[in-house]
DNA sequence: TTGACATGCAACTATATGGTTGCATTATGA
DNA sequence: TCATAATGCAACCATATAGTTGCATGTCAA
């Protein structure tokens, strides 16, 4: 969870996901066009991404291919953002109104 | 994003929201108990949290009130990792067999 | 009015992070 | 075989982060 999270805090890393999102398959070389950053930072990006399971490579030869793997993302929004799926609905009806009115929210406390 | 991100990549801001979730409207001190860290260090994870609008406060006398807001949650889902969605069903179908089986995914370009 | 409570502000510390450069290792292909 | 290409490893640096402690400010209540 935290690696994920961690990883993701980042505008590089995401934009590699991005690249490989467009892409599969590409080596760190290939990942390093157009990138504005020296060819270590990037793999350090990538080893990060890969310790967060959020890529995954296969070695071919002496060049490594890196592939998105998104099943991370799916188990963040199920196992995690869905526990404030209730709050969410919430906000939607009193919060932001009262907010909107700039009031203090009446709730004192919501349920479980 | 890259604040909502950064933001929950701390365990004890992710503590912070489930304390929030469970009960609204709680002040700092009331944050405190029972969180084996000090009030100052508190005070800068929820300033991190409210950065992110990931907490919404109000002011009563002198006393800070803290609420929850899922609302970023529900926009990092349904603006970023949205796009990711085409990939994760192909991941369900594809790449997890080929993974399973040890191959390389045969995919060299995915769709867009 | 004044003491106590809730919070903020500032300085400080140790460690993590994001980046660099230089060199080593390994595999390809002419 | 051997130069080159793809990657890894290690040291280093500046800054950010997560935490601490001490003190200041502001508000409530007796």
């Amino acid at each position: 969870m935290t690696d994920v999270f961690y990883a993701l805090a980042d505008e590089s890393r995401r934009l590699l996901l991005d690249r490989l999102l467009e892409k599969a398959g590409q080596s760190l070389s290939e990942l390093c066009q157009d990138f504005p950053m020296s060819r270590q930072a990037i793999a350090k990006h990538l080893a990060i991404l890969e310790k967060a399971n959020l890529v995954s490579v296969h070695w071919q030869g002496r060049t490594k291919l890196h592939y998105l793997n998104p099943v991370p993302l799916g188990d963040i929004v199920h196992r995690w953002v869905g526990k404030f799926e209730d709050a969410r609905i919430a906000a939607l009806t009193d919060f932001k109104d009262q907010i909107e009115h700039d009031q203090k929210p009446k709730q004192e406390k919501r349920r479980a």
